[in-house]
DNA sequence: CGGCAATGGTCTGACAATGGACTATTTGCG
DNA sequence: CGCAAATAGTCCATTGTCAGACCATTGCCG
C-alpha cells in the first residue's frame, strides 16, 4: 500500500543525450514535424530541450546514421526529417522489449491512457473554440482518412495530439504525447487490420463533431470507444 | 498552431541535485512519508531516484539546512521528516513566484489537474477493489476530517493520491502528484478558510463513496465539484 | 559580384555527476 | 564484551555536460 513509488521512481529517464533523442523521435513519429519539414535550427532547438548545443548535435547525429534525419547546411539549410515508417515495418526488437515490459505496465499505459485522452476530448468540447481551431480540427482528421498503411499511426497521432492541445493545457498535451509514445511503442509489436483502420476513420468523425458541438459527455463516450479497440486489441496479442 | 512546444520543451526541468530536492521535498508535503517517519536509506534512494549518492546527500543536506528533515546515524538511523506546514505559514515568496508565472499557467494546471483526478477517479470507481484498498481508503479520508489547519493541505493531497493510487496506474498517480505540487504551490498564495475546508470534508465523503459503490459517473462528478471549488478561489484571487 | 545572414560543424576549458571504495557511528545479539 | 549489521559521512579518479567562441557552407539581395 505504499505509493512511494510513484514519487521516489527515477528523476531522469537516461542522460542528457539520451533523451535528446527520445524527444526528437517524439516529434517525428507523432507526426508533430512530418516528413520533409524541417526541426527547429541547432541553437533554438538546445535551448528549448535545455540541453547543450554540444549534446543536441550527437544526438542529432544518432538520428542521422539512423536514417530518420538529414542535414543541410548553409542558409535555408537545416535538418529535415526523412523519415517513413513505411521504411521499417517490422522492428524484430519490437517484439522481445514490449514483452520485456509486460503485463504490469500495459495496464497503467491503458488505464493512463483512458483517463488523458477521454479527459482531453471532454475538456477541449467543453472550450470555446475559435474559428480557427475548428479549421485545424476539421483539417487534420481529413487527413486521417487519406493516410495509408504507412502513415496512418503518425497521422492518427497527430489528430489525438490536437485534441489534447486545444484543452489550452500545455502539460495536457505533453502527458497525451508522451503516453502514445509508449502506447505505439506496444502497437508496432502487433498487426494493423485495415478493417480497424476504417473503423477508426468513423470514430474519429464522431469525437471530432462531438467536440465541434461542444457536447463534452459524448465526446468523452465516443472517444473512450475509440480507445477501447486499440486497447482489446493489446490485451488480446499481449496477454 | 504549432503544437511542438509540448514536445520540445526541457529534458529535465534543472539540475540532478535540484529534481532530488524536488521529490523528497514532494514525498514531504503531498503526506507520503509522514512527519517523524523515515525515508528510504540514502543507498536505496539514490537508486531509485537515478541520482548518485553523493548527490543525493547534497539534497538532504539541503533539506536538513532547510528544517525539513533530520539525519541520524547508526543502526536504526536513518533520514527523519521533521517538517511541520503550521512551521512555515506564509512563505513571503509564495506570491512573488505565482503571479510572476500567471495566468497562462493558472489555466494549464487547472484544466489539467481537472483531468487527471476527475479521470482518476472514474477509473478508481470503475475498478473491482480489493477489501485492503477499501480499508485504506476509508482511514485516509477519516484521517483528512481530523486534520487542522496545518496538516489539511498535506492529508488531503494524500487522499486524492491514494485515489490515484487505487486505478493501478503508476503513470497516473505520478502525474497527479506532479500536478498537486503545482496547484499547492498556488494555494500557498491565498488564505485557507475553515469554512472552505468543512465543505470539503463533505465532498470527500462523496467522492468515496461513489468510488466504493462502483459509481463511476457520480465519482467522477462529485470529484469536478471538488475541484470546482479551489478552481474558483484560485482563479478569484489570482486574475 | 560581394557582402550578409542563417544555418550546420568544431574545439576547448570549466564544472557537474558518477560509482566505488573506504570510514565512522550506533544498536542489537551471541 | 565484542562482533555483525545497518546506517550516515568522506574521498577521488573518471566521465558527462555545458557555455561560448570560432569556422565552414550556402543562398539571397543590393
Amino acid at each position: 500500500m505504499n505509493i512511494d513509488h510513484a514519487v521516489f521512481r527515477p528523476v531522469r529517464s537516461g542522460n542528457a543525450f539520451e533523451e535528446a533523442v527520445e524527444r526528437i523521435l517524439q516529434a517525428i513519429k507523432l507526426g508533430i514535424v512530418p516528413t520533409g519539414e524541417r526541426l527547429p535550427p541547432e541553437r533554438e532547438l538546445a535551448t528549448r530541450l535545455g540541453v547543450s548545443r554540444m549534446t543536441l548535435r550527437e544526438a542529432i547525429r544518432a538520428l542521422q546514421q539512423a536514417g530518420y534525419v538529414e542535414s543541410r547546411r548553409g542558409r535555408f539549410g537545416g535538418t529535415f526529417v526523412a523519415y517513413r515508417s513505411s521504411s521499417a515495418p517490422h522492428d524484430p526488437d519490437a517484439l522481445a522489449k514490449v514483452v520485456a515490459s509486460m503485463p504490469t505496465d500495459l495496464d497503467d499505459v491503458l488505464t493512463y491512457r483512458d483517463v488523458l485522452e477521454v479527459g482531453a476530448a471532454r475538456a477541449a468540447a467543453a472550450r470555446a473554440l475559435t474559428a480557427r481551431e475548428r479549421d485545424h480540427l476539421v483539417t487534420i482528421q481529413a487527413e486521417v482518412e487519406n493516410s495509408d498503411e504507412g502513415t496512418y499511426r503518425q497521422l492518427d497521432s497527430r489528430l489525438h495530439l490536437a485534441i489534447a492541445e486545444i484543452t489550452g493545457s500545455t502539460s495536457l498535451a505533453s502527458a497525451v504525447a508522451d503516453n502514445r509514445m509508449r502506447v505505439n511503442e506496444l502497437l508496432d509489436a502487433i498487426p494493423l487490420l485495415q478493417h480497424n483502420i476504417e473503423h477508426s476513420h468513423a470514430q474519429h468523425r464522431g469525437i471530432v463533431q462531438a467536440i465541434l458541438a461542444g457536447n463534452a459527455e459524448r465526446a468523452g463516450v465516443a472517444m473512450a470507444e475509440h480507445l477501447e479497440g486499440t486497447a482489446a486489441l493489446l490485451r488480446g496479442f499481449l496477454s
